[in-house]
DNA sequence: AAAATTGGTTTCACAATATGAAACATAGAA
DNA sequence: TTCTATGTTTCATATTGTGAAACCAATTTT
């Protein structure tokens, strides 16, 4: 068993957030059956969270749903991330230069954390990231741009670590290779996920430094294979690269 | 006294990660300083949220900080505010024409509650403005819009609700001259707010009535009064009709 | 219209749970 | 070394959260 939690009712508060923001508006009995939660219990929950702020009821229906107390919370979270501060600039940039979304990550762990992104103004058809969501490191273009730049023993540490699934029937499974792809990604500087993550779409990625020289970021074109085809691909790879030494060096800059 | 949290620890541990949030990363001695929490008390408290995977502890200088996975809630209960989603694009339409940042705001009691933003990109100096964050509807460009398109009794109501406060020296503080100014409003369909909510920003705002036709939305272009005289405004003041004329069509259509 | 069902709200006796004083551990400063 | 400042753990205690059951107010069914 893994131990548990602290203190029980956070555990439960918590539950009942992400619940109301998952489903937007929900009632009591949906709640607690969803949750296996005692009525009762569900009801102080929800009581407390209206309480503080950060739930209302809805006079007409009686069901539940979060306000934008926990937005506000995040957005400040957010404006403490200086690294996003001095990227977006960049990443700006990059996006007006393609056209296409930009994404930027942080690595955590055996993941990869959205932590930026700029979107395309004229994408008809909108990627699904959204910021502080995460995506595996083995089988995303923002991953293998970080594992290949670091040693053999850290990149095969992650790769045992993770939960080998096929997202796509492009997903890369096997280990060997998964490192002949690491090869690659050096060689050219860039990585490429090719419907690797999610049918239909490709990107172009590249990864970051951090102060300390440790590879910790990485950034992202992504647009539908209709946009993408391999001459596209060629003629993005100049904007990408050059967008990477900019931001390197500004990081690298910022705090020696 | 006004009655007390249903759940005790829930408003302890929110304060925990409200001043997360806050200072960006904090010792515990200093949290529970700040927050007149007992040592033992938030040190549990600090260990259910990184139990959760809402907080971290920092190896190094075992000082605790705030993790991204509060922005991911945040992020999924805008996504399902779907006003947002039908506005966007013709905010983002209308900070292209102008130049401008414009802000999104929804009404909540006698303050609004900013629910979508689109920064200018040439823009230098940077909003404040957060999403989920409020000002108070008497002091602002956006309250005034969406008061001055509602009942005289409810326009009375939110300004004896009010705290009335000079923010600024230009701040209204009279009922007569508040009353006065929403009249205009009302001739021009558009509001003004001239450095009124904060020093050395203007902003042009109009309001929006919802698919109940209830006066709930509104939107403003702001920007420093350097790019704001008089002439500029006339200028803006087009776009910004304009804009709202779409939005107006496309929210009442949306459900009806 | 009466009865039954459904969802939200309140009460209350009980014990599980959070509490905080105090002791402990560790690292840096004097 | 000793002192001081932080973070961590223990543990006896009662405060606090718990959930069964009763209650209320709309709907829906009969």
């Amino acid at each position: 068993m893994e131990q548990k939690n602290p203190i029980q009712v956070a555990g439960r508060i918590f539950d009942v957030m992400e619940l109301l923001a998952e489903s937007g508006s929900i009632g009591l009995m949906d709640l607690s059956g969803e949750l296996g939660l005692n009525k009762t219990t569900a009801y102080r929950v929800l009581s407390s969270l209206i309480y503080m702020g950060y739930a209302r009821q809805d006079e007409a229906t009686g069901k539940y749903e979060p306000t934008l107390k926990i937005v506000d919370m995040a957005n400040k979270i957010m404006s403490k991330v200086d690294v996003v501060q001095i990227v977006r600039p960049h990443l700006r940039k990059l996006m007006e230069a393609t056209g296409e979304t930009v994404h930027f990550v942080e690595r955590d762990g055996t993941d990869a954390v959205y932590i930026d992104k700029v979107e395309s103004f004229t994408n008809g058809i909108q990627m699904v990231s959204r910021i502080g969501s995460r995506i595996p490191l083995y089988c995303s273009g923002v991953g293998k741009a970080m594992v290949a730049q670091m040693d053999e023993w850290e990149a095969e540490e992650i790769w045992n670590s993770s939960e080998i699934v096929s997202l796509t029937p492009y997903t890369v499974t096997d280990y060997s290779e998964f490192k002949k792809e690491l090869e690659l990604v050096r060689q050219r500087g860039y990585a490429l996920d090719n419907e690797e993550n999610e049918i239909g779409v490709r990107c172009i990625a590249c990864s970051l430094k951090d102060v300390m020289g440790k590879v910790k970021y990485a950034f992202s074109i992504s647009a539908p294979v209709s946009r993408m085809d391999n001459d596209r691909i060629h003629e993005l790879t100049g904007y990408v690269l050059e967008a990477g030494r900019e931001m390197e060096e500004q990081l690298a800059g910022g705090a020696g």
